[in-house]
DNA sequence: CGGATTTTGTTACGGCGTTCACAAGCTCGT
DNA sequence: ACGAGCTTGTGAACGCCGTAACAAAATCCG
């Protein structure tokens, strides 16, 4: 029960799981997905935790956020939590995403093999050049901007991806938002900005080779001052 | 001494900025960069806040940690604060990079125009497949996993990406550690276990699909149960 | 049947990051 | 020269996340 100290009042609502929860949900179930197969029936916390790498008690605390769904002295069935995972994050369902922008970064995620096996489907390919319209990417012909409305209602799609290069983002992401989309995830290095109640998540590729650098820089100017550890 | 935890290094000669910091920096630095092209001398935090989108007082505190560069009562000076910005997250050198599979991603991250823009280097390109050998991708030639020390060495690579199918994550990792990487980012679907002194980032591109995903779920699901907490 | 054992669900706590609010300090107009 | 108006830098409060410790519950075994 979510007793917890939110007001629950004003804002919206119930701000439901935290997020660092729902951004572990999909690691746990590839875990069990993987026991399921084996043919593992029941599994403690232990022994999930330590398959994918997290603490004990998190990995607890965060199944218990969807329920109550374990047995004190036994741990939880693989089946039913694979179930009711799924069911929280919405994978008991395919979801349909478009994407924009058939360059390089287009093409590896029309066939990114983490996404078919999380129930994340490519039901359109998009470009704005014309010369490129009709080609077959991945099993799934390219089609124009301007059919997006059209194949967005076709397919059903809740979520666009922008594959296009920094100075196309903006434009990509104001045809899907014309085209009823409502939640985007930006792969160029640019932001957008969109109306309310449109959701944009931004992934930019460079910024985790940025901190490494940072961390491999710290270690030689460190080493060159004063031979710390 | 701490009593607690891992006191990091123990002094106050200790320049560590904080991780989510660290990973600001860098859009800022992108965001001053433009500035600057465009021939805007200062800027305060106000505007440049709003132009990476973040609150004005994180991105003050943010700064704080490099120092204080800003002036009271004008703002940052752009071309200072730029240089500051790089030397701190070690862009005022180029950082050569190996990528190791050349799919589909790896092809696209070899021509990501986010990297090149931020001071790192796609040195050499590495694959698994005897057959791909010699093959030139973005102007570089593929090369064997066994020549990867001489690589390293050659171009003094110090982070490694791994961008092969998740089943071949941990040996490109182990291949990476061997040729004397210290830092490696890794795209395929699989977390790696590395020697102590190395450092890993893991980058799962369907894990932001599935957050969207979820809080799509959740919209539907709360317009149709409406009202409950 | 009752206690030992196992494992979950929860609570308490410490640390980190974000936001607010305000003093300190700089520039400009008069 | 001096006050008015900005803007930075920072101390304090707040909320979120991760960890440890513990009570509740279910099974097993004598």
């Amino acid at each position: 029960m979510t007793i917890l100290g939110t007001p629950s009042f004003g804002d919206d609502a119930d701000r439901g799981i935290p997020d660092a929860t729902v951004a572990r949900l999909p690691v746990y179930l590839r875990a069990l997905n993987g026991l399921r197969d084996r043919g593992v029936v029941t599994c403690s916390s232990n022994e999930l935790a330590e398959l994918v790498g997290v603490n004990p008690a998190k990995l607890r605390k965060d199944l218990s956020h969807l329920g109550s769904y374990g047995t004190r002295g036994v741990g939880y069935e693989v089946e039913f939590l694979c179930h009711q995972i799924a069911r929280e994050i919405g994978q008991t369902q395919d979801w349909n995403v478009v994407i924009v922008g058939v360059g390089h970064l287009g093409t590896a995620l029309s066939s990114y093999q983490g996404f078919s096996s999380r129930g994340i489907r490519v039901a359109a390919l998009v470009d704005a050049d014309p010369a490129r319209i009709g080609e077959v990417v991945s099993g799934i012909a390219i089609s124009a901007v301007a059919d997006l409305p059209a194949l967005v209602a076709e397919h059903d799609v809740a979520i666009g991806v922008v594959a296009t290069p920094g100075e196309a983002a903006q434009t990509a992401a104001d045809s899907l938002v014309d085209a009823g989309i409502t939640s985007i995830l930006n792969f160029a290095p640019a932001l957008v900005t969109v109306p309310d109640g449109v959701q944009v998540r931004q992934v930019d590729l460079s910024i985790e080779l940025q901190i490494l650098a940072y961390h491999e820089q710290r270690k030689t100017t460190h080493s060159a001052a004063e031979g710390v550890i």
